[in-house]
DNA sequence: GGATTTTCATGCATATCCCTCATGAAAAAT
DNA sequence: ATTTTTCATGAGGGATATGCATGAAAATCC
């Protein structure tokens, strides 16, 4: 037999409106249903919960007994899934996403405007993180969802690529390669260079090139961050090689930027969330946001 | 649209135990229809809350802010629901019953004997009153129903005659009356007589018929409990009017028993409890215990 | 005091909902 | 590659709730 939730609810409001007509009114059913829904809720549990004549209504003892009960139940039915339904509709809730802090300066504070304009009283926290630390904050389940430069599969995770980022050489307009429209990677032989070390993700992906270009693993100078890096390459230290995301130019003046050829070489960036998990719906909008905003920003 | 409570229990089900088919069979429904309350509970609020593929179930994270509070309102409403049941089907409670001493005394032990045995788990509180007061009682609600002398009807209130109960002489065995087979209440004239005073609600019929027969309103000697009538007549000081359910002559030897005729008045004990008030299953399980003992040993 | 009004209960027809059976689809296990 | 396991889907039938019209009983009204 099936549980008379109904007459539960139907319950409590006779109980509180003292008649079947107003409760009746208020459930927005006929008077009928309602007399019907006491009465199965009667049978089911066996045993008159509310004493009715013609003219009055009250509350047997075990119906007293029961109210409060009856009372949270039903408040925390018609509010536990109010809730639910509000958060699907208005997209209610806090999102915490992995980023890295590259991307947190440049790209993604036009989508947070965007999101905080659109859901007003959904909180963002930002988890800045660099490498395959953003990874693992998605994967512990730390962050909703994260953007970090695309590597090697995960099988608990799926990707999407947001867009690809291209390396550039900077360095100070003084500097010599300052001159050229753009260098290939063998013919950085001559140059210092200043190189991300670290956790950076940035760094497996240049290392890897300068060794399939012949030359050293690392740079002359291997910092940890690319402020570091650049203020090297203000002072004419050397010339870094940074994605062109950072638009290290326009941070620091006197800094010139050149595209880094043969290959033109990408960093991808890219959404990654936990396969087969479907994001809360506050994630799921900035998710979405984030996406279109990236994508057509893509170079 | 309706509630989705099914929907509800079957999502603690599956959260529990991993699985559709597990959850199914636990509920003694097919897979299909699991799966089918679960859409629906799904669609009710607007997002998803249990992430499925063919080979796993989790919950999301909306899913899991729900379950603490899913789980509750199960419980609540399934041992809710189960408590009255049982209550139901066991009689379990408590009853208070007020009475008349005289009833508690004599044929009140038997009942309560054969309601202690049927229900060992459930009390008893008993309020011996006098007079109206058993009716104040349980008007009042401080008793679930009461046994009483039958009287003016109140409206609140609806009696169910249990006996009626004659008044006899009672006297010593050396007083003069005790060799009557019977006696008319005008044939009282010479006699001593012991009546009951206070709130007793005996003293209004005796009186009343006493009044009619053209005797004095009040006996020669007027004592406030029927133990100290029984000792008086012992001693013989005089006869007493009682009635004849107290068996006085059990309770004291040497007393005897006269028939009063002309006519023969009764005390009509009868149940009385509140009008259109359901009883509590355990009050109404001494009810009719009282009801069914009390009746038989009609005279 | 009888008519009217109010309020809960009931019979019946209907529409809705929900369940089961059979089958499909996808992923893991063999 | 095949089998097995597990969740999803389509269709049909049966149970169940709802609404309308009406009844019954009590309070109110004139």
């Amino acid at each position: 037999m099936k549980i008379p939730i109904d007459g539960v609810q139907a319950f409590v409001h006779v109980a509180e409106l003292g008649s079947f007509n107003r409760a009746a009114e208020h459930l927005s059913i006929t008077q009928t249903a309602l007399t019907r829904r006491i009465q199965r809720l009667e049978s089911f549990v066996g045993l008159r919960l509310i004493d009715r004549t013609t003219r009055s209504t009250a509350l047997s003892p075990m119906g007293k007994d029961f109210l409060p009960l009856a009372r949270r139940i039903v408040d925390d039915l018609v509010h536990g899934l109010d809730r639910l339904r509000t958060t699907s509709r208005l997209g209610v809730g806090d999102v915490t996403l992995a980023t890295l802090q590259s991307v947190a300066f440049r790209q993604l504070p036009l989508a947070l405007r965007s999101y905080a304009r659109k859901y007003p009283h959904n909180r963002i926290q930002l988890l800045e993180r660099s490498g395959a630390l953003v990874t693992d904050a998605v994967r512990e389940g730390q962050a909703d969802f994260g953007i970090h430069i695309q590597q090697d599969a995960n099988p608990d995770l799926t990707e999407e690529m947001l867009m690809r980022d291209p390396f550039v050489l900077v360095c100070s307009r003084s500097h010599p390669a300052s001159k050229l429209k753009r260098v290939g990677w063998s013919n950085l032989g001559g140059i210092d260079l200043i190189t991300l070390g670290g956790a950076s993700g940035n760094r497996r992906i240049v290392e890897t090139q300068l060794v399939k270009a012949g030359l050293q693993t690392r740079g002359r100078f291997v910092v940890e961050s690319t402020p570091s890096a650049i203020a090297l390459a203000r002072e004419n230290v050397g010339a870094a090689i940074l994605p062109a995301a950072m638009n290290a130019t326009t941070v620091a003046s006197g800094l010139v930027e050149v595209p880094l050829v043969d290959p033109v070489l990408y960093r991808a960036i890219a959404l990654v969330r936990r396969r087969n998990e479907t994001l809360s719906p506050a994630a799921s909008a900035l998710y979405g946001i984030i996406k279109a905003r990236l994508c057509s920003d893509k170079r």
